[in-house]
DNA sequence: ACGAGCATGTAAGAGGTTACATGATTAT
DNA sequence: ATAATCATGTAACCTCTTACATGCTCGT
C-alpha cells in the first residue's frame, strides 16, 4: 500500500489532543486505537522526525529520572491547518479493502469445505471485537443525553437504515 | 503492508478455477471481485512468471489476431496444493485494520464538526456497495433451495448473532 | 540486583502504487 | 483511419514490516 502517508495525519491528530512522546504514540497503537489503526515504532520515529522537519510540530525533551531525555512533540499552527484539511478530504469512494475473508470465502467454490464453518467463527469472532470497540467510541462521542440524541437523529436513521438492510441480507 | 504475498493465493485461487492471461486477472480485479481484492498489472504479471518459475502454474501462448500471442497460466498439481494449505490456515485474530472512517470519527473531537454529516453520509454509501455485493455472493454461493439452506443453519444462527448485536448499538 | 517495561533509533527488504513504455486488435 | 481497448512489460518510489541495536527506569 504506497498510499498518501495517513500516518502522517494520524500523528497530527493525536498530537492535536495534547503533547506526546513517540513512544507514548506508540502505546496509543498497541491499545486504546488499535483497533483501527497501527503502526510500528520503526515507523513512528522517522515519521515523527520528518513532520518537525517540515514545520507541521515542533519538540522539547524532558529528563526523565536521571539521564533519559523524553522527546515530546506538539503540533504547530500549520500543523493544524494541515490536519483540518485533510480531515475535509472526502473518503475514497473506492476503498480497495483486501478482505482475506470475503477473498477466501470466494475462492472456495465447495459449499462443503471443511474449513467453512470454521472461517465463519472466526470472523464472527473479529466482528465481534470491532463491534465492542465501535460501542465504547459511540458512547464516549455522543454521550446519552436526550438532547444530543435528538441532534444525531439523522445519523442514527441512516446508519439504521444500512443496518436493517444487513438484517434482511441474513435472515 | 509487508505481507506475506496474498496476491500470489489470489492467482493460485483464480486459476484453480479456469485458464487466465494476466489480462483476465486484471480484468476481474478491476470488476467482478474488485469489491474485496485488487491488484494493478504492474504487480500482476511479475508474479505470475515467479509463479512459473516456482512450479505452481504453467503457461502457454495462443495467437490473438495476426501476431499477439497472449499468454495462458494453469495451475499445476503442486500449486493446487499450495492454495488448499493456504485455505486452511487460520484467518489472523489481529487485523490491523486501517479504517480511515473509524480514525477520522476518532480524531474529531468536535461533535458539530462541519465534515461529520457528510463522512456518515459517504460511509453508509460504501457499506450498501458492499452489502449488495455480499447479498450478490451469497446468491450465488448458498443458492435458495430449502435443503442446502438447513446444511448452513448454524451460519446463520452465528451471522445472525452478531447482527443483532450491532443492530442494538444503533438502536 | 535484576527483570520488565520504557524509550529511541537504524537497516534490509517485501509489497504495492505510479509512471513510463510499447505494440496489437477491434469496432466505428 | 483512428480511437478505445487489449495485452505485456519495466523502473522509480513509497510505505510498512521485520530484525537488529542500544541504553535507561522503576518496582520488587
Amino acid at each position: 500500500m504506497a498510499k498518501k502517508n495517513v500516518l502522517k495525519y494520524v500523528l497530527l491528530g493525536l498530537l492535536n489532543q495534547r503533547e506526546l512522546a513517540g513512544y507514548d504514540i506508540k502505546k496509543l497503537f498497541d491499545c486504546e486505537i488499535g483497533d483501527f489503526w497501527h503502526s510500528k515504532h520503526s515507523q513512528i520515529y522517522p515519521e515523527l522526525k520528518r513532520l518537525e522537519e517540515e514545520g507541521y510540530i515542533t519538540s522539547h525533551t524532558k529528563i526523565v529520572g536521571q539521564k533519559l531525555e523524553k522527546r515530546f512533540y506538539a503540533i504547530t499552527e500549520s500543523g493544524h491547518t494541515l490536519l483540518h484539511h485533510w480531515l475535509a478530504v472526502p473518503l475514497e469512494p473506492l476503498q480497495p479493502t483486501r478482505d482475506e475473508f470475503t477473498l477466501k470465502l470466494y475462492l472456495i467454490n465447495d459449499k462443503h469445505h471443511p474449513h467453512l464453518r470454521q472461517m465463519f467463527e472466526q470472523e464472527i469472532l473479529l466482528h465481534e471485537a470491532k463491534f465492542n470497540y465501535l460501542r465504547e467510541r459511540r458512547n464516549l462521542l455522543f454521550a446519552s443525553s436526550e438532547k444530543q440524541k435528538r441532534e444525531f437523529g439523522h445519523y442514527l436513521i441512516l446508519s439504521h437504515a444500512v443496518m436493517r438492510k444487513k438484517c434482511i441480507w441474513i435472515g
